[in-house]
DNA sequence: CTTCGTTCCTGGAAGC
DNA sequence: TGCTTCCAGGAACGAA
């Protein structure tokens, strides 16, 4: 499942792509994956523009367009944006076209459909989820001050808290339970009875698991990809997910596995604490 | 306000 | 072997 590393890689790879091309036309063959504004008034509004940028805010895309358009694309699940040689055989689960001027089109497919893109011009409605994001991985306002008074105030797993967008941009269920792992925190601790020391690891945990994996162009699990069709390099550096009933990598314990926040879960019992 | 459960969806794994 | 059931999860939404 995309997160934070993965859409970074989607966007550096997209990039060479598809900046400076126009769009041509739009084939919409799942209407219903367009939030907003409808299917059919997205359609007509890309038709024409020209791709000026790419940027990444969480686990959004957002491909700045001419004409003060801004073409928003979350990944959710099993969503893919891939390039695609115009001679050669559409992909697999295809959902909407792009067709690009050059000899490449744009296509964003989908297995389960929970993708979501969303057309929005600088006058527009603020697109719940997108403007409400927290701050992100790496940056200089994910401190012990920022994050201390929110966990403080909240009973509930830390995991969850971690995992919501609008604490911490990025974050999905991969990179939670390693960075959970590597500050030695159990998933399930009340976010309120971390103390500072503790909140101070867990930011450097985030941080060092969210540029790892950037470092290895993402993790691939189950089906992501990236622009080109590649895949990411990442899941064998994982410390516990998808590992349950396997050994610890650092202690030799067999990882437990638990539902926390509504996810699965898994841990080192040895480790975490 | 917070917290928790439900919903969406399909492919692949697990179970009988 | 072949069918059925379950599970994976991001985020919106509703209920308590």
């Amino acid at each position: 499942m995309p997160e934070l590393p993965e859409v970074e890689q989607v966007k550096k790879t997209l990039y060479p792509h598809v900046v400076g091309k126009k769009i041509n036309t739009v084939e919409i063959r799942l209407p219903r994956l367009i939030k907003y504004p409808t299917a059919e008034i997205f359609a007509e509004k890309l038709t024409g523009r020209t791709i000026t940028s790419i940027e990444r805010k969480g686990k959004y895309l957002r491909l700045n367009l001419d004409e003060n358009l801004y073409l928003l694309v979350h990944l959710r699940m099993t969503g893919a944006l891939l390039v695609i040689k115009k001679m050669a055989a559409e992909p697999l689960y295809a959902k909407i076209k792009f067709v690009l001027t050059g000899d490449e089109d744009l296509w964003f497919t989908d297995i389960r459909t929970f993708g979501t893109l969303y057309l929005i011009d600088h006058n527009d409605k603020n697109i719940e989820g997108y403007d409400t994001l927290g701050p992100e991985p790496l940056s200089k306002e994910l401190t012990v001050d920022y994050l201390a008074p929110i966990c403080s105030k909240k009973s509930a797993a830390i995991k969850g808290v971690i995992l919501d967008q609008k604490v911490i941009a990025g974050l999905g269920n991969i990179y939670a339970d390693e960075a959970l792992f590597a500050a030695g925190i159990l998933p399930q601790r009340p976010a309120n009875s971390l103390n500072k020391e503790e909140i101070a690891r867990l930011i450097e945990a985030v941080n060092a698991v969210i540029a790892q994996g950037i470092k290895n162009h993402g993790t691939t699990f189950r089906n992501y990809q990236d622009a080109d069709g590649n895949q990411g390099d990442n899941v064998k550096h994982l410390f516990v997910y998808g590992r349950k009933g396997e050994k610890c990598k650092v202690c030799g314990e067999t990882l437990c596995g638990l539902k926390v926040a509504g996810r699965g879960s898994t841990y080192c019992s040895k480790c975490q604490r």
